[in-house]
RNA sequence: GCGGGUGUAGCUUAGUGGUAAAGCUCCAGCCUUCCAAGCUGGCUAUGAGGGUUCGAUUCCCUUCACCCGCUCCA
């Protein structure tokens, strides 16, 4: 029997299975490096004729979760959200008022000597004593260094002075920040971790906007942004959107789309690349609220976005919820968690698949001070009361989830003839179904293709007439397309045909004219 | 951005300073009444550029992509 000869070999790290997923996504066409036949290029992905049915029907999912059918809120009335499609690119504005262009990108700072790499604004120097100078080096430290390591290294380099110690004789109050000092100072400077001084290269700026002209004519005058995040053009339509379409806080705009960050170093196929998709939805709540506060909105979100993850077959070993810690908070948010799932490449970590972050009134101020346009709400049952509202944002990366949804799907069954086969959730399976005419005779085909015709009005299927049976069921087990409908001669006799279940292999007859009932219920709403 | 590794067909691998090999996939056909069977035939590769050489896939340099580690991830 072929199957043993094509079954891969079990994947012994995590590392070898991500290889094999790469390997399939190419194969059969989720997705290939952007550019390939040019040499590709760093950071970019194409998705093929299965990873854009695949990210589509994740995006209709989330889509109609958030949009479409709403969760019903805490005080048991459904929520109220609505969509949005914001241009990429915007006035440049918008990305200074967000804190992207400008304070955002810190300067780091390279030892040529260790290979470290350092935030400029975290290096403290301290500089040489002058009865010493031109002959010993400043030092370098990292922020946090305990001072009596500052002093011992201080020792070691320095000696001691009229047969003091640098203990006795060194403030280290005012140490200075590297970035006030002068470039052809930096010979003298001894790195943090380096045994040379003269190892740390300038401070490099590093802007995650990608930069790009508008018009014809290239100059300064004209530079844009292609957005960060689709997050921003919620925020700047804020009033567009409560003053066209009656909604009331509180309520939320929800967008799926583009976004594009020049990362620094793209990495683990599509998870952190330069171009991707996110979906995002900003709720806007009212802060003085007692009934339900901006805390419970955030908790309740907290809840459905888990929940949505799990309904599409992440599995409670692979996800969890992770809290910030104070550390990690960016300083205007009051919270905020990751959702995040256990890739190949992160196990045994987990690496984010959503945020949910309440950010306060943060957001539409920075926009109300930067546009001088007012983002007050005045809430229409008490006019008195006016506010800017607060902003509880589940931000999800759709093309992340797409490769959480390939990476949990991917099973090796070493007993089936394609050695392994995707465990798609019926509702996000590429393909639904493929007909297949059990021989390419007779009224196999006839039949398949009448069956295929009906059933492509309401379904993404396949219709497969070439090659022997079990090749065919072997090619649809490995794009996880959960249901074959196999016509043969007593199809032709009593009008039913096979329906073969991809995870168990088995097989039951069903009338022909019950398929697209059968599909039906197969898919309905999982969210 | 730094360090290490890898790069031969769609995939997995072989091989050589002198015409680049195979299995599977894929395609065309035959056969076939349920899991990549069998038969016949076919397409497709040395990541890119440069150098050394009579001749480079092989040696050297550069570059690109991918993987691992560090770094980064508002």
């Amino acid at each position: 029997m072929t199957a043993e000869k094509l079954a891969p070999a079990a994947p012994q790290t995590p590392q070898d299975r991500m290889k094999e997923i790469v390997a399939l996504c190419k194969r059969r066409g989720f997705i290939f490096g952007a550019s390939d036949i040019y040499g590709g290029i760093n950071g970019f992905w194409d998705y093929g004729p299965l990873g854009v049915e695949l990210k589509n029907n994740l995006r209709d999912l989330w889509w109609k979760s958030m949009v479409l059918t709403p969760p019903i809120g805490p005080d048991g009335e459904p929520v109220e959200i609505v969509g949005l499609d914001s241009a990429i690119i915007q006035n440049p504005k918008v990305w200074v008022a967000s804190g992207h262009v400008g304070g955002f990108s810190d300067p780091m700072v390279d030892c040529k000597e260790t290979k470290l790499r350092y935030r400029a604004d975290h290096i403290m120097v301290y500089p040489v004593p002058e009865v010493l100078e031109d002959q010993e080096p400043h030092l370098a430290f990292v922020s946090g260094t305990a001072p009596e390591d500052i002093h011992k290294r201080m020792d070691k380099y320095w000696g001691k002075i009229n047969g003091q110690t640098s203990k006795e004789y060194y403030s280290l109050e005012n140490p200075l920040s590297l970035e006030k000092i002068v470039l052809t100072e930096y010979t003298k400077i001894l790195g943090p971790d380096a045994k040379k001084p003269g190892s740390l290269t300038e401070p490099r700026a590093f802007n995650l906007l990608f930069e790009t002209k508008i018009g014809a004519v290239a100059s300064d005058d004209n530079i844009a942004y292609l957005r960060g995040e689709t997050a921003q053009g919620i925020f700047i339509n804020f009033k567009n959107v409560v003053d066209s379409s009656r909604v009331r806080v509180p309520f939320g705009i929800a967008q799926v789309g583009k976004a594009f960050r020049n990362e620094v170093n793209p990495r683990n196929f599509i998870f952190r690349s330069r171009e991707f998709e996110q979906m995002e939805m900003e709720w806007f709540c009212d802060p003085n609220d007692k009934k339900i506060t901006p805390q419970m909105w955030f908790d309740f979100w907290k809840v459905q976005r888990q929940k949505f993850w799990e309904a599409l077959g992440l599995s409670g070993d692979n996800i969890l919820m992770r809290e910030h810690g104070q550390d990690e908070l960016v300083f205007y948010s009051k919270g905020t968690f990751d959702i995040e799932y256990k890739f190949p490449f992160t196990d045994p970590g987990f690496g984010e698949l959503e945020g949910i972050a309440y950010r306060t009134d943060y957001d539409l101020t920075q926009h109300q001070e930067h546009s001088k346009v007012k983002m007050e709400y005045i809430d229409p049952m008490d006019p008195k009361n006016k506010f800017i509202p607060h902003v509880i944002e589940p931000a999800a990366g759709l093309t992340r989830g797409v490769l959480a949804l390939l990476c949990e799907a991917y099973t090796v069954d070493p007993s089936r003839p394609s050695g392994v086969y995707l465990n798609f959730h019926p509702a996000i399976a590429p393909k639904k179904a493929a007909i297949l005419p059990l021989t390419a005779k007779d009224q196999h085909p006839v039949l398949a293709t009448k069956l295929y015709l009906e059933l492509r009005e309401e379904f993404a299927v396949d219709l497969d007439i070439k090659q022997n049976i079990g090749k065919r069921y072997a090619r649809q087990d490995e794009i996880g397309t959960p249901f074959c409908f196999t016509i043969d001669d007593q199809t032709v006799a009593d009008g039913t045909v096979t329906v073969r279940e991809r995870n168990t292999m088995a097989q039951e007859r069903i009338p022909m004219d019950k398929v697209a009932e059968y599909l039906r219920t197969k898919i309905k709403r999982v969210i």
